[in-house]
DNA sequence: GTGACATATAAGTCTGACTTTTTGTTCCCG
DNA sequence: CGGGAACAAAAAGTCAGACTTATATGTCAC
């Protein structure tokens, strides 16, 4: 997906990357770049090159006389989609999954509130078309094609948000979604009440009652909550 | 703030970056890196790693035969603390500030209900503190330390909440503070209402109120929202 | 023990040569 | 006149080696 082998340095990172996120180099463990360099058989410039992005994203520091450091988890750019994407393919999976699951619970029924306010005519045609893509595949084991509307529905939902923050996070609901169909739960048809909520929101955007639209937002994020088990006793 | 001039390739990236976010090269502009390396008197392979970083946060993108071309600026990562920061540096900051202040509104009710769950006696305690501190500082020209224990407070909040995610966005909330009290609004003495309900949303997380912690919360967002005059008319 | 100094180490920087990919042009043939 | 194949140029990508600089750490005198 995405941007898979931009260059040598890019190769690296694939394997680095996951590495790192992964828990595999402990929070304070020392790495050189030349036997970095050395292990990965690329040149010292590319190894500086994966460096400095993995730099960039907290994951590690760089000090002269030292080598290069892994930094804590606390200290990562959980925000960037490549440190995301790592750490969905890790063992962390579920862990990570929780945490964007809350952050979904959190923003996208403000977001279907400022949608309801803002969303263009052309918005609020797409939004009933998903809706209606995701009734249409609801039964019969069709998940795929469900997925596919459902994930372009709350895209549509953030993107009309009007705010690039929440359109930023139309990518990371993607990879939840996709990832409750492919590996986790959902091995049947998706629950009519969540397909229902759906419409409803479609429609609440349409006719342009914020507070509807966020409150039927919020009965779906806390219907995902619950497929993970997140919830007050 | 945080880290200044950690070798040539910060320098670069530090009078590069606010000139891309801020939008002097538009969007599909064409950088070559050998005269990029010429112009900031740094050598090539500096100049990569610039470059390297730069597409990291999606803000360029780099190809063969063609060079270094500008994203839109719905490619950035927006989440990237270094982006943000260039970008509340630039003349883009009210339209930032705002993005910021909504995802707040989003996020920190929800991670105010998670704290009123998962906050240790420890962090109870700070909370508390926090809010007397803001108290005891909410009159009298004060501003500098009462905007010392907001920051730390909503620090708390998000911390305590026990979501990554959320936690991460600390420094988010620290700027925008930051910001409210050094550039914008806010020439006199905090809004005592203001006050009261970072009192209450303390008591309510350690009565383990969860519901009321959210909804004081909201509140206190929906304030900041107001004080930027985003709402619905 | 404490402070100044020396040393070793690993990152940082620069340069120049070479490779690879991609784009756009040219030219030939249908 | 149009289309496709071959070609040429441009810019990023890669590599190797030499040199610089900061700094952690050990040493030695006091």
């Amino acid at each position: 997906m995405s941007t898979p082998g931009r260059g040598l340095h890019g190769r690296v990172l694939d394997t680095l990357g996951p590495a790192i996120t992964a828990g595999e180099y402990p929070a304070g463990s020392v790495l050189r770049t030349d036997e970095l360099a050395q292990r990965f058989e690329v040149s010292r410039s590319v190894m500086r090159e994966a460096v400095r992005v993995l730099e960039s994203m907290h994951l590690v520091e760089s000090r002269r006389r030292v080598g290069v450091t892994v930094l804590p988890e606390c200290e990562w750019n959980v925000y960037d989609p490549q440190v995301i994407r790592w750490r969905l393919a890790g063992s962390e999976r579920p862990r990570q999954l929780r945490s964007l699951t809350v952050l979904r619970s959190a923003v996208e029924p403000v977001a279907a509130g400022l949608a309801a306010r803002h969303a263009t005519a052309e918005q609020c045609a797409e939004l009933t078309e998903c809706a209606l893509g995701m009734v249409a595949n609801s039964r019969g084991h069709r998940l795929e094609e469900y997925l596919f509307h459902d994930v372009a529905f709350h895209r549509v939902i953030l993107t009309a948000s009007g705010n690039e923050m929440f359109a930023r996070l139309g990518g990371v609901v993607a990879e939840v979604l996709a990832g409750r169909t492919h590996h986790d739960v959902m091995f049947e048809d998706p629950d009519p009440a969540a397909v229902t909520l759906h419409v409803q929101v479609a429609e609440a955007v349409r006719a342009r009652d914020a507070e509807r639209a966020e409150q039927l937002t919020r009965e779906i994020t806390e219907g995902a909550l619950q497929e993970l088990d997140i919830l007050a006793p």
